[in-house]
DNA sequence: CGTCCTATTGAAATTCTTCAACACTCGTGG
DNA sequence: CCACGAGTGTTGAAGAATTTCAATAGGACG
């Protein structure tokens, strides 16, 4: 589970309203940190009214690339990823979304990209027309979907930097870091030490980076002999100091 | 260039409002297609009195990575190149924008990227403070900036697919393809003859795709020699069929 | 006419992929 | 309890694609 901010919860006026809010909002990340933090108490109880909370496997689709969404969701845990697939069978993992973000293309009813579950994968959705209807009539909502929307550019374009300038060991160690930085919401420190589940196999990695299985396998062994990461049953990471692995991403500006 | 959406101005009201309007903005573009097509009669006067146009040469910095930006623009012509530059000098152009695009990242005063012209550029730029003013106040102004952003997101992911999973010689092919369906904003064919002059030299060619110099330069003589392309002057292209173009992309689903 | 900038082309070097073999884990069922 | 197969990950060697280095050419401009 990931969190994208690091703003703590309104804990008091929480509690103030509680009592008025829908059950399933009650205990929910994306109430506070997601786009339902725009919304207020009576608008929470109209979306829940057609809200339903959904399980995924790991690899399940949850929208597929190219029908017609009628639904948003939010993600409440796990990892989603976004994939796009070319005629002859080669694939590309074009985003990758945590908890809470919101999912899906507001103004748009087609999506060229699938989303589909890297890990177990929890989320919250909601019929498309009543985000509609209440995006035109509250603002903090909108702004919320655009702040989300400005974010997940702002990362593309960091991507578009890594898969088109970096080499694979750079590639590698920038989604390791990236991973490091993003898995747990709490512990947002760019140093020291960190321990963290890997929420992609290799195939997925290799399509996040534009590389084969192979290349990632040998460039994970690689930063595993110069001790810049130690790798217990294939999944589990630890970096012993994040900021020499920031070192290898070759970042800057 | 390109447009935001396919909707056509409301002629009629404009030429009931026309004499109203700044003169600077009566002829402009963005008035129409770009996101001053979001504001009032009034608006546009005010805005218009803290508005300045600027013109730029080739390869001049409109506005530098890091440092704090006062000022958002409105692209009225000309291609404009986001780069983002490695330590080491590598550099990756991460996004490319045509008039009338809004240019400016809202709601931070910092950019990874700076924007640089690659042909001859004129903006007409105002102050940030003004158009967030306005933001606060005029929905359809964050809305249209919200739909840019959403679009840009969508290029910025067809981008990732192309740079993480394209041969050299599709992405040189998805690049003219690129500039070939988006240089003309009237000419939105998919298919049939274009003409068209380059915005990018090949060394920007090479660093929007990853590539090197030499690689593009490469490809671009195969896509003469098969007959794909015809140039002329280094910087005039023409596609005779811009289907046969598009296949050579693998661009799919 | 020389210089700078841009673009092209060739040959060698490097990186990454492809193909192939093998290892590990986990369930299932004999 | 073990054999079996599927899914996942690692490693090696050969091959292909791209880069690097180097040389050349053309145009623009003083």
């Amino acid at each position: 589970m990931i969190k994208t901010m690091a703003r703590t919860p309104p804990v008091e006026r929480l509690d103030i309203h509680n009592s008025e809010l829908p059950v399933l909002c009650r205990a929910c990340e994306a109430r506070h940190r997601g786009v339902c933090g725009a919304l207020a108490p009576d608008q929470l109880v109209k979306l829940s009214k057609h809200t339903s909370r959904h399980a995924y496997g790991s690899d399940e689709e949850l929208v597929p690339a190219g029908e017609d969404v009628r639904r948003y969701s939010n993600i409440l845990s796990g990892v989603v990823k976004l994939t796009r697939l070319m005629a002859d069978g080669r694939q590309q993992i074009v985003g990758l979304q945590f908890a809470p973000d919101f999912l899906g293309r507001p103004f748009k009813s087609q999506t060229v990209a699938s989303a589909e579950a890297a890990t177990g994968v929890t989320v919250c959705s909601f019929p498309k027309s009543v985000i509609e209807e209440m995006v035109a009539t509250t603002p903090e909502l909108e702004r919320k979907l655009h702040e989300q929307a400005l974010k997940e550019l702002d990362e593309a374009r960091d991507w578009i930097l890594t898969l088109g300038r970096k080499s694979a060991a750079e590639k590698v160690a920038s989604f390791l870091f990236l991973i490091a930085t993003h898995i747990d919401p709490e512990h947002k420190t760019e140093d020291g030490p960190v321990c963290f589940e890997l929420p992609l196999k290799r195939a997925d990695i290799a399509d996040f980076l534009g590389l084969t299985i192979e290349t990632v396998s040998r460039q994970i062994t690689k930063l595993r002999k110069t001790g810049m990461i130690v790798v217990e049953h294939n999944r589990t990471v630890t970096v012993p100091d994040l900021r020499r692995l920031r070192d290898c991403c070759e970042i800057e500006r």
